[in-house]
DNA sequence: GGACGGTGAAACTTCAGGTTGCCTC
DNA sequence: GAAGTTTCACCGTCC
């Protein structure tokens, strides 16, 4: 830990005091940015939201002069086309100023990360993301408020959380103390977060065996282990983590079992090993083993709950599209979160409910119904990704980030690749062929008629679309044309790849 | 007089994050 | 609960 910044009337009193000294000419947040680079230094600003990164970014940049041009241009061409997020990102950088958070594409993170280890960057305006994990030291933090807003409304965050944020303070390097700030409002505000958060505790730290997903999870993977055989054994070893030691009564610990226990069994994951008829149901010794399918299941990294629905989902007969597999794949647990309906969508999704219910592959979601809806809107914007939506697009039509996209695709892949390997092992062979169309078009983001044309290396989402539109549409019709005609299409070094490609069969 | 643009206050809306599967030239 | 964004009324300017 670095020396100073464990000194909490040091800190804070620090703040107060720099903020009068500072002479307040754009707000604490700036004036401290802006003394931090007057002083050769560099500072991480913590804030609350994407929005909020963006503009505190933006608004530190105006009144700086930084001329990182080559980076900013390195940043503004990440993607195919600049999206508005990109452009504004750039417009910072150039200063010598950038936001960072889970909406930039990861190649711009890197960037940033690295602009910043290299003293070129001097401020970054970040949500949580840099807290934890990132070696990112700056010689100053500064927290823009220790409230975030949570199920309940607005509330502190814990004591933990504030430790790995302020942690960043400190380059062992470079500075023999680091300065972590606290912005407080009013003094009143002032005494309570010195209360809080530099004299109080850390919170214990609760297992999260107890969260039923995790349980379901963890119970399944015992029993294909082979570590735990019998309901004995399971209990045995409970009896032994964390999660019993502070949960205590191990009465509830074995209903808890017994009902996940249940639930697999109902599933089909589990099954019990022998002359199950003459041991009664909630006999300790009754042997269970795992069964291909729910092997399966632990291999995938599912929650035993997910792949109950994608089975029973891939079972129902109806007429499927894309939009039947995307809609049930984006109503998982995995899933989450997903995107949020706004009021001004809402309408507009109930017209897309009603369009295609009748190929949905689940019913009986009347107990959550906006989270229904939010699978909706999640899954119509896996739709129009595969329907050669731009990045921009999906941003100006979703909300949805570039860095996010890619999180969700990958989400999507895995959660697809899973629907495929359970159909395989439940007889349910008829999906497959359409769920391995789907993923490659949601890799690529293209509609079905470019499959062709993606298979060969150094063809993606914008060069296929390009040649369909001139025309060429499949591997013959790329051995058609010539070299010369296919070079101005698509680029020189390209063009000649493709061919020898096409001569190596 | 009417179109346009700038300004500011009120109303409205939204709010962090990120491991897992497989294959591979 | 707070901050960012959108909306809208109001005012001044120019044609």
């Amino acid at each position: 830990m670095t020396p100073g910044f464990r000194n909490p009337f040091k800190l804070l009193d620090f703040a107060f005091v720099m903020q009068e000294k500072i002479s307040q000419q754009h707000g604490p947040v700036i004036d401290l940015a802006l003394d931090t680079i007057s002083k050769g230094k560099q500072a991480l600003v913590f804030v609350n939201s994407k929005p909020s990164a963006e503009k505190q970014a933006e608004e530190i940049s105006k009144r700086c002069n930084g001329k990182l041009d080559e980076l900013a241009e390195k940043v503004l061409n990440v993607l195919s086309t600049p999206t508005k997020q990109c452009k504004r990102l750039a417009g910072c950088i150039k200063k010598g100023i950038a936001f960072h958070h889970a909406g930039l594409d990861q190649k711009q993170k890197e960037l940033i990360e690295d602009g910043f280890r290299a003293g070129e960057i001097k401020i970054i305006c970040c949500t949580p993301t840099l807290a934890a994990g990132m070696d990112l030291p700056a010689f100053r933090t500064i927290l823009t408020s220790l409230k975030r807003y949570t199920n309940h409304g607005m509330d502190y965050i814990p004591v933990l959380e504030y430790e790995q944020m302020a942690g960043r303070a400190g380059r062992p390097k470079y500075d023999s103390y680091g300065e972590a700030i606290c912005i407080a409002g009013t003094d009143a505000q002032k005494e309570e977060l010195i209360e809080k958060y530099l004299n109080g505790e850390v919170e214990h730290i609760y297992s999260k065996l107890a969260a039923e997903p995790v349980l379901r999870t963890y119970v399944l993977s015992l029993i294909s282990s082979g570590l735990v055989r019998s309901k004995e054994d399971l209990m045995k070893f409970f009896s032994r983590t964390f999660f019993a030691f502070q949960f205590k009564d191990l009465k509830k610990i074995e209903e808890l079992l017994v009902r996940v226990l249940g639930m697999l069994k109902d599933w089909g994951f589990v099954k019990g090993s022998s002359n199950e008829d003459f041991v009664s149901a909630d006999s300790m010794n009754e042997k269970y083993i795992v069964t291909l399918l729910g092997k399966r299941v632990v291999e995938l990294y599912l929650d035993p709950l997910t792949a109950n629905k994608l089975v029973e989902g891939l079972k129902k007969k109806c007429e499927k599209n894309e939009f039947s597999y995307l809609q049930l794949i984006s109503h998982t647990l995995e899933m989450r979160p997903l995107l949020r309906i706004k009021k001004s969508e809402y309408e507009e999704v109930q017209e897309k409910i009603a369009l295609i219910e009748e190929n949905l592959l689940e019913d009986g979601f009347f107990d959550e119904f906006e989270d229904f809806e939010n699978s909706i809107k999640t899954a119509w914007f896996f739709e129009e990704w595969i329907n050669e939506s731009s990045e921009e697009q999906l941003l100006e039509k979703f909300g949805v980030r570039p860095g996010e996209i890619k999180y969700k695709l990958n989400l999507s892949d895995w959660l697809l690749f899973s629907c495929i390997e359970l159909s395989k092992l439940s007889l349910l062979n008829e999906n497959v062929s359409n769920l391995t169309k789907l993923r490659v078009r949601l890799k690529y983001g293209i509609k079905e008629e470019l499959m062709p044309l993606v298979r060969l290396k150094g063809i993606g989402k914008t060069r296929a679309r390009k040649l369909y539109s001139n025309g060429i549409k499949d591997v013959r019709g790329l051995k058609k044309i010539g070299l010369g005609e296919l070079k101005l299409l698509i680029g020189e070094k390209t063009a000649e790849n493709i061919k020898k490609q096409l001569e190596m069969g």
